[in-house]
RNA sequence: GCACUCUUAGCUUAGCUGGAUAGAGCAUCGGUUUGCGGUACCGAAGGUCACAGGUUCGAAUCCUGUAGAGUGUACCA
């Protein structure tokens, strides 16, 4: 439901019944639980403009105000507050039908639009390093909400196939044979003795330099050795994908090499549009206000990145007919993107109304606030960061449950696994991440096992009563009725998180949820002796109800819960 | 040099379409239970929202400047 929505509707129609005219002014979230449950702050604003003194047109508006059974009351406070009540009645109501709907009672959008989102972006020269763990888990979490919320989601994996360090790798897998295979299951490895061969042989490093123009002029041979590297490389990334738990599929692959015939037509059209200037040998487009330029072409002839990510902004545009571009990207490349976007516009590969956007993040730091390195200095592998992750946590779910080996892997895989994905999904993404385990497993405050455990509670308790839980929603005290308008405000929290491309107002939203169902259970008894039936059905309702909201806002960071723990 | 980003409690941070006393968690101190999963809940203490101006009835939030940190800066991606 969209809450906020139909409360401003409820003032918007008062607005046009007092006859002001003025544009709409929000509400928002009451700051304070005396204040109610929304408040509207518009008639101070509003008060220079209609040169009334605010109360009186705080007035104006309430007297004009029609509850329409959604509120309950509505008063005056302070210079000019309106503060808002929902009707309990109303809230049961509400929260009674999001009980029983599958989409707990969140709409798809009337407008849906296609949504591109690139993320992950491996090398396929490389392993995947931590430095792709972000990309890929903003970028993951970025189109399972805007897929839930019913825009067609193109996912856009643009791995790095293309340059010429592919000459060497090829080479030298050549070189190995069929002992190849094997070694390139540590690509690290691979490409450090790769590197050995063309530093210390030169007849292989003339190899390689050949074999890199070879597979640009499309040589049978070198594309053969090229496309069994990039398969065996891509499948090192997907069994990374499978262990995140991310949807990525190589349906989703499309790599830098996928538009280099495309490459010159980019040239040839920014010409045409006049905004080719060459300079030192290069092909350039100059910026306004821009010191440095955007380069097209090299003035060996060669292209560039810029020149595949215009190709790109094209195909996505025109062919794949996107209106929502985003790249989820590390920060420091906020400068290349802010550039290559307004090319592209200026240059009319996409159109104005497309909505192009760097979801950009910061790096990931250790403990000490230093980049996350190994202990000699090296990457961390991603591959052995989530291993370690699954040790990590079973370690911390020491049960009183009797688990098989077998069941404590599967639950210690989604908890190990969620924990990583949920500690770096609750931070503002623009900001540095510290990579901290112990914090990341801890089962105290906004974390993933805080969650984990809320939702096992849950279970557990709906085990206990055994029965179909079919009961009518009632409001009892402040804390349900807390608990139910938190319930209620979830599509709104969805909206706004896929409209800034920021996950962490979703962790957010489920802890203040969780937090709060915590309190409310404390406090308000179900299944103990005592209780009504009528009022341990509504209870059992509302936790039923927080449940599927946790379930639900955990799945969309693509993150499974567990029934017990 | 220039550009961009950041600076909120000891630590990690939320809040940024301007609103009423700046929210949390960790750590610290104290409390709750014959406990529906206590890996919970309640409370105390802890803040000149980097600093200085400005706009405004009202600023952590917008603007300008200063300081500190980070990042980028012509043929890598």
């Amino acid at each position: 439901m969209k809450l906020k929505e139909e409360v401003n509707t409820l003032i918007k129609k008062a607005f046009a019944k007092a006859g002001i005219e003025a544009e709409p002014i929000t509400v928002t979230d009451a700051t304070k639980p005396e204040f109610g449950d929304f408040q509207f702050n518009g008639a101070m604003a509003l008060a220079k403009q209609l040169k009334q003194n605010p109360r009186q047109i705080a007035q104006t508006i309430l007297d004009s105000l029609e509850t329409g059974g959604m509120l309950q009351k509505a008063e005056i406070a302070g210079p000019g507050f309106i503060n808002l009540w929902l009707n309990p009645e109303w809230i049961a109501a509400s929260c009674q039908k999001a009980e029983q709907d599958e989409r707990l009672g969140i709409g798809k959008k009337e407008n849906p639009i296609k949504a591109v989102v690139d993320y992950s972006g491996p090398n396929m020269a490389k392993q995947m390093h931590v430095g792709h763990l972000r990309s890929t888990i903003i970028g993951d979490t970025l189109a399972n909400l805007l897929e839930f919320l019913g825009d067609e989601v193109i996912r856009q994996n643009h791995i790095g196939d293309w340059g010429t360090q592919f000459g060497m790798l090829i080479a030298y897998l050549e070189e190995m044979g069929e002992e190849g295979n094997g070694s390139l299951k540590d690509l690290e490895q691979f490409y450090k003795d790769a590197k050995g061969r063309f530093d210390a042989d030169e007849t292989f490093a003339n190899k390689a330099r050949e074999y890199v123009v070879k597979i640009q002029s499309g040589d049978a041979h070198c594309l053969t050795l090229w496309k069994k590297f990039i398969d065996i490389s891509l499948g090192h990334c997907e069994e990374v994908y499978e262990k995140l738990d991310v949807n990525l599929s190589r349906e989703d692959v499309r790599a830098e090499s996928f538009y280099n015939e495309t490459l010159v037509k980019v040239v040839e059209d920014l010409d045409k549009a006049g905004m080719l200037k060459e300079s030192d040998g290069a092909q350039c487009v100059f910026l306004e206000g821009d010191e440095v330029p955007v380069i097209v072409r090299k003035s060996d002839g060669g292209y560039l990145y810029a020149t595949t990510d215009l190709a790109a902004l094209y195909y996505r545009a025109n062919v794949l007919g996107a209106k929502r571009i985003s790249y989820v990207v590390d920060a420091r490349q906020s400068g290349h993107f802010k550039q290559v976007f307004r090319v592209a516009k200026e240059a009319g590969f996409v159109p104005e109304d497309v909505k192009l956007e760097h979801v950009a993040f910061g790096t990931m730091m250790d403990k000490s606030g230093k980049p996350f390195k190994t202990r000699d200095g090296g990457t961390v592998k991603l591959i052995d960061l989530l291993d370690e992750a699954v040790v990590r946590a079973k370690a911390a779910i020491t049960s009183k449950e009797n688990y098989s080996e077998a069941e404590l892997e599967k639950i210690a895989r989604i908890v190990g696994i969620g924990a990583v994905k949920y500690a770096d999904l609750a931070i503002n993404r623009e900001s540095n991440y510290i990579f901290d385990w112990d914090k990341m497993l801890s089962f105290e405050g906004n974390t993933s096992l805080y969650m984990q455990y809320a939702y096992a509670r849950i279970q557990s308790i709906f085990r206990k009563y055994g029965k179909e839980i079919e009961g009518e929603i009632v409001i009892g005290d402040e804390l349900e009725h807390k608990l139910a308008v938190m319930l209620l405000r979830f599509e709104d929290v969805l909206n706004k998180a896929a409209e800034d491309a920021a996950p962490n107002q979703i962790t957010t939203y489920l802890y203040e949820l969780v937090t709060l169902f915590m309190r409310f259970y404390e406090r308000n008894p179900i299944l103990k002796e005592g209780v009504d039936e009528r009022t341990r059905l509504s209870r059992l309702m509302l936790a039923d109800l927080t449940a599927k909201s946790i379930k639900q806002g955990l799945a969309i960071l693509g993150i499974q819960v567990v029934d017990r723990l």
